[in-house]
DNA sequence: CTAGGTGCAAACTATTTGCAGGCGG
DNA sequence: CCGCCTGCAAATAGTTTGCACCTAG
């Protein structure tokens, strides 16, 4: 069971452990893939009887404020939020078809970071990468699932 | 003037070169930082006359699907964007206080790409890089401009 | 018991769309 | 003169907010 590692993240975060953070947490937290706000609303509204929307996107921002969650960027103007259990620097793969999410290592920062020292005196305070394109299964031809 | 050269840039488009989308492009070629779109709007409505908000919006959205001009990303739910010259790939140093854009070379999307398709075996399509930080001057201290 | 959390309904606001008239090529 | 472009007004939709009640600690 993961509530009880999800009810231990919140009593970190001083925030109390209520059903509705649970099960958002839980939501994410058993899937390889990102979900939107309404999205996760229509998944853990059986489970709960039920839950307020607005309760959802407050859950969800509180979440990814604190570096629980992370925000998945995409062009409509919704936000995506994916729940990975890495707690090392990294940051993600995203596949275009079917939305699953996977590490990815790399990070040039340091050499950026440096870069922008030595050249104009700025110092860096946080960075926004995500590399876009499709998974081995959905880049098969004839096998991506459709968003 | 620049208007030749933007002029030039439409046809290439094959977009019509009107007063709103030369001005649109006018407005944000002349500056280092970035801009919204009613921004962008109230910039350039007394100079044409006037312009409708849907107009800019239009123009701002086919200008950077065509790579024209870049989006910014932050946090609030709005669209930024900003014109830069550079036609190499590159990525932006985008400062949280004064809003001027640096640009970086160093891109990790090779490296990346590798692991991605060793690893796994998905392939790359696109990727989102943007550093945030402070300038140069606006990490003296006392001097930075709020936004 | 009490401060933080939730539900509800309503507001907000950035962005989009349909359509009629206008103008660039 | 044809088809793309624009203006206007209204709609859309994701997200936020105010407030009264509730519940975890």
């Amino acid at each position: 069971m993961d509530q009880e590692q999800n009810a231990v993240i919140l009593r970190q975060l001083r925030l109390k452990v209520t059903s509705q953070r649970l099960e958002v947490m839980h939501c994410l937290g058993n899937r390889r893939s990102y979900l939107c706000a309404d999205e996760v609303w229509n998944r853990i509204k059986p489970r709960l009887g039920s839950i307020s929307l607005p309760t959802v996107y407050r859950i969800l921002d509180e979440l990814a404020e604190a570096g629980v969650i992370t925000r998945i960027f995409r062009s409509d103007r919704k936000q995506y939020y994916f729940l990975c259990t890495n707690q090392e620097h990294h940051h993600h793969f995203v596949c275009e078809s079917c939305r699953c999410v996977e590490d990815v290592d790399l990070c040039c920062l340091d050499g950026v970071a440096q870069e922008i020292a030595l050249r104009s005196g700025g110092c860096v305070t946080s960075h926004i990468l995500q590399i876009n394109g499709l998974c081995a299964v959905c880049s098969e031809p004839g096998q991506g699932a459709s968003l």
